[in-house]
RNA sequence: GUGGGUGUAGCUCAGUUGGUAGAGCACUUGGUUGUGGCCCAAGUGGUCGUGGGUUCAAGUCCCAUCACUCACCCCA
């Protein structure tokens, strides 16, 4: 038997009600706020990940799915989206008429990581970004959406975590008072952040590993380094989210894994999903537009993890596939012959109905009506056809009545459709 | 990439110190029930993840491999 690939997943009938349901309820919010669907191409050439996420990042240097094409081109499966959304926005020279541009975008992601709970080698993400905006109220405002959106799917337990990583002026200033410290305190440090040490010494702050957490546990926080106008920018975004009753928590070791990450940066994190905890993340990115080729211009957004929501959201609720309206139940050839006909126009219609086409006893398919739970049963057996009539059972209330199957198909239109 | 757990019928799982497979649900047929939901009876369905090895004999022991899963790592 060929079996899907390792780490992708295929979303089922039974489930795909839930993630219509989210992706309805998320773009209608985001529309209202004023942002814009953009579809975008799931590979890009690997230049651009490289460039935008960092070289030096678990991403690019090993999670990307990358090949050479038949042309000799470095191609790369998407491993997030707001790359290829910078790119757009550039080479469709977008900001001309207006550098002020808001989009969202649904669609699968891929990176080469070891699945897990939450984490699969393809997974959906929906993103939101806004670019073209300097001022701190447009931060406040994705964290609103994203609170926001949670509120309205009915989602418990989650809490917005909230930092500021500064800009390439003053975190060179914290690198180095962090690094002073890590440098006092190596025999404590695991050897992985041994390694990050040299690498992205910031990310030391986010380790798990007790022997880590107590090493820096003194360590500087990014927000006491930041230059001016940086803490101002915090300052505003911090006094924008409590006026307006936005629960959120100062997180101070809240590090991001993507480089091209600035200022504020947020992260809505769950315990519902073991070690997983972030459902959405994201934050200011104010010279990716630049370093990708653009004209100087702030960015902002944020990606929520579909699969997680999902599994999260499905852990909450009860998740049922629609039931038919009608189910035929006809015996002979010849009736499931009509019946056939009948379901045709009716779901033309649009009533949803459902027969069985075996040759079944009436008693298996009065089961079948029953597991599917249809609301009505239309039971056309060869006495009935022979009296030109169907019986019509309501499966609730167990009452039936005759119908007369001249002009069977507007005779259930009317009772059902309405 | 590293570690732990699991892999027996469509689903959930039993299977004792190795002796050539079982239950419940589901499904099929029949009975009963005013034509389904309860009950009763019979039946279909498994090369025990895969490949080796030990043994007279392996679902049961050993090795390898694959898959699933949880955690590390990383991130959404």
């Amino acid at each position: 038997m060929i079996q899907l690939i390792r780490g992708f997943k295929d979303i089922l009938p039974g489930e795909t009600a839930l993630w219509q349901h989210i992706e309805k309820t998320a773009t209608a919010l985001f529309s209202a706020f004023g942002f814009g669907e953009i579809r975008l191409p799931i590979m890009e050439k690997t230049e651009l990940f490289a460039r935008s996420i960092g070289e030096d990042t678990d991403i690019v240097e090993k999670e990307m799915y990358t090949f050479t094409d038949r042309g000799g081109d470095q191609l790369t499966l998407r491993p997030e989206a707001t790359a290829s959304l910078v790119r757009s926005y550039i080479q469709h020279k977008m900001y001309a008429d207006d550098p002020v541009r808001r989009f969202y975008t649904i669609g699968p992601m891929f990176r080469r990581e070891r699945p897990q709970k939450g984490r699969y080698r393809q997974f959906y993400q929906i993103n939101v970004e806004a670019f073209g905006i300097e001022g701190p109220f447009i931060d406040a405002q994705m964290i609103y959406m994203l609170n926001t959106l949670f509120e309205q799917l009915g989602v418990h337990g989650t809490q917005a975590h909230v930092n500021s990583l500064g800009c390439p002026e003053c975190r060179p200033k914290f690198r180095d008072a962090l690094l002073a410290l890590l440098d006092g305190a190596e025999d404590q440090l695991c050897s992985d952040c041994r390694r990050r040490k040299a690498r992205n010494p910031l990310r030391v702050l986010d380790c798990k590993v007790p022997g880590c957490r107590e090493a820096v546990k003194g360590a500087p926080a990014i927000v006491d380094y930041l230059c001016d106008d940086c803490r101002q920018h915090f300052e505003v975004v911090k006094q924008i989210l409590t006026r307006n009753d936005i629960p959120f928590v100062l997180d101070k070791r809240l590090v991001r894994g993507l480089d091209y990450y600035t200022r504020t940066t947020f992260e809505i994190q769950t315990t519902a999903l073991g070690a997983q905890s972030a459902v959405a993340g994201g934050g200011r990115y104010d010279g990716l537009v630049k370093a990708l080729g653009g004209p100087a211009t702030p960015g902002i957004g944020f990606a929520i993890g579909f699969d997680r929501l999902v599994e999260i959201l499905a852990q909450q609720r009860d998740i049922q596939a629609p039931n038919p309206q009608l189910f035929i139940a006809a015996l002979g050839d010849k009736a499931r012959e009509m019946a056939f006909q009948w379901t045709l126009a009716l779901a033309k219609g649009g009533l949803h109905v459902d027969m069985e086409h075996a040759n079944k006893s009436l008693k298996a398919q009065m089961k079948r009506a029953n597991r599917l739970k249809a609301a009505h049963v239309l039971i056309v057996g060869e006495d009935e056809l022979a009296a030109g009539k169907g019986v019509l059972r309501d499966m609730a209330t167990k009452k039936q009545i005759d119908l007369s199957i001249d002009n069977i198909i507007e005779t259930l239109q009317q009772r059902l459709l309405a």
